[in-house]
DNA sequence: GATAGTGGGTTCTGTTTTTGAACCTATGAT
DNA sequence: ATCATAGGTTCAAAAACAGAACCCACTATC
């Protein structure tokens, strides 16, 4: 299977990875989370070839994660802002430092905290089901058909 | 910067992404937790070059995401499972998973639905905050120094 | 009005990764 | 003796990436 592939399977992560997935994306979101908007601070902070980040700007904007936004004229200057879209990848940054925060951290701690403004407390994401509340674990789920495979297919995926 | 020195940054996004940021790591992971545990299967499932599936498989078990448990003797072989390490990154598939169904799923709906067992109904992931039980926004985070950060650096990442 | 600076790119060259196919090894089955 | 199976390794060609140089529209400065 090749990459472009990947978008056409009757899989959700596959789909979400055809976008997310690849070596850069996500810690473009990361800076994108932390409010930065403009290419020059991207490439300041990430290190990342120009060449690279502005094809990953493109794509991301063309699949609707960012859009560009016009902050001056004369000259002509757009930034990249988060849309609805983008914004709701938050939980999958937010399950991934949990993750490196609990398994990569040295014995001193995570190298950062979250702290969350409403209660004021460091806080990690805890997973629920929106249906009971209980927490969400691997070997508690199951799989089965939806709506959107074609009679004939195979389950392939998902967890 | 280089993908091999992503593991040395203070951010536990850019260490697990070190781990599992790749083009076909969580896919490989997919099948994990659908309980695929031998080469053969990975590789016809996923449509992988074997080459890489044996590249990822080796990486996952150095990082200790995998482990290689013996399954017979005569010839030997050895099946690939998941480890604690590794079903604690469930979270991060599920929230890729949702985020595609809501976003990537045709007027259809999403190709396949994850039901929870202990309740008996078709459910998604809340990621709520482990302090005060509120569902976890990005614009109500803030992010500070944690212990694991050294003294002269930057703070430079994290959501 | 020539020169330099800024934001946001594109182009070029060389190195790394990925793909797809072929090959290898130990064992067991016909 | 030959074939099959599980789990790989080796190779050539294609794609992606890194790092540096270049480009363009405009503004600010001498």
């Amino acid at each position: 299977m090749r990459w472009e592939e990947l978008d056409r399977e009757y899989c959700s992560l596959a789909r979400s990875l055809s976008i997310v997935g690849d070596r850069w994306t996500l810690l473009v979101l990361r800076e994108c989370f932390l409010r930065v908007r403009r290419f020059e601070e991207f490439e300041q902070r990430l290190g990342i070839a120009r060449h690279v980040l502005a094809d990953r700007l493109k794509k991301l904007t063309e699949a609707g994660v960012l859009r560009k936004e016009p902050y001056q004229e004369r000259p002509h200057r757009e930034e990249y802002r988060l849309t609805e879209k983008g914004l709701e990848l938050y939980p999958v940054l937010l399950a991934l430092l949990d993750w490196g925060d609990k398994w990569l951290a040295g014995p001193e701690g995570p190298p950062l905290l979250r702290r969350h403004k409403n209660c004021g407390h460091v806080a990690q994401a805890v997973h629920t089901c929106s249906a009971c509340g209980e927490e969400l674990k691997a070997r508690d789920m199951t799989v089965e058909r939806g709506p959107g495979l074609p009679p004939a297919t195979n389950e392939a995926a998902s967890g």
